[in-house]
DNA sequence: CTACAAGCTCAACTTAACTTGAGGTCAAGC
DNA sequence: GCTTGACCTCAAGTTAAGTTGAGCTTGTAG
């Protein structure tokens, strides 16, 4: 079978958008792997790609590296990821996807619907609630909104 | 009228749940105001209460405290914040939530439904690509996701 | 009226997520 | 065969968002 080409740094970096300073980073963060040439470079399978433009949307919406990293490792190691792979991570993230959408919407339509109470008391505004409701959820299959 | 009673940093910390120091910090950073008693202790208005859930809320999905803050500036400063007030906020923000929803449901939903392009080619993923399309919207009316 | 918990300021430390720079190697075109 | 741009490593710097600590002041409960 003809391999696949395999992709430098630079060119993930072109195609990906972010910095080759970043791309080391990740990849000694465990978010990324590569081999090496005999002359010692980078060389990156096609699902690198896929990868970093997972790292970039999720730490947009407030998902660090750690957290990505952690969901990553359900991912095998030594071959492409296929469908079931992703899908597992997926799912280990769907809990945490939802309450962050849900919070995002409380902030979108909460802001607007929440005025009644103007916090003379904060017991019943509806963000504040929601929010003291979820934390005290903790100490169990720990949340990926850590920070 | 009876004065709505006024908070000292303590009773903001207790009730809002972040630390006195994090009060200092947001209030260094504009994003909360006080007036000194003549001991030069802080004293707080109700508000304040609504503010910090807000920026609690604003951070763990994303949002900065300098966007936070660039937002707050459409609140007024020399009185409660009225529904109005709020709901010219929500709609300044309104966008940007659209957009971070999106990304969510993107990473939610993507993550399953984006599994046939396998990323064999980064044109054909629908994570790639959507985050392109944002991304071309630059220079524009600054989006809230700087990051 | 006094003890002591709660406040105050300011400087320094911390963690995350990178970037920058120095100093040296690899490889592809002329 | 040499030059030039892409790579490499490793250390140090940067920004955001706080926390911690020292040294000093306030205010309230007994």
């Amino acid at each position: 079978m003809a391999p696949v080409k395999e992709l430098t740094v630079g060119q993930v970096a072109m195609r990906s958008g972010v910095a080759v300073s970043a791309l080391h980073f990740y990849e000694a963060r465990g978010l990324i792997r590569s081999h090496r040439t005999s002359g010692n470079q980078r060389r990156y399978g096609r699902d690198v790609l896929r990868r970093v433009a997972i790292i970039r949307v999720a730490q947009e919406v407030g998902i660090s590296l750690a957290e990505i990293a952690q969901a990553f490792q359900s991912l095998p190691e030594e071959r492409t990821p296929n469908r079931e792979d992703w899908n597992l991570l997926s799912t280990a993230w769907r809990d945490a996807l939802d309450h962050k959408i849900s919070q995002l919407k409380k902030l979108r339509d909460g802001l607007t619907d929440c005025i009644g109470c103007g916090c003379m008391s904060i017991d019943k505004c509806p963000l504040r609630n929601k929010e003291d409701r979820l934390a005290r959820e903790g100490t169990g299959a720990r949340r990926l909104a850590v920070r």
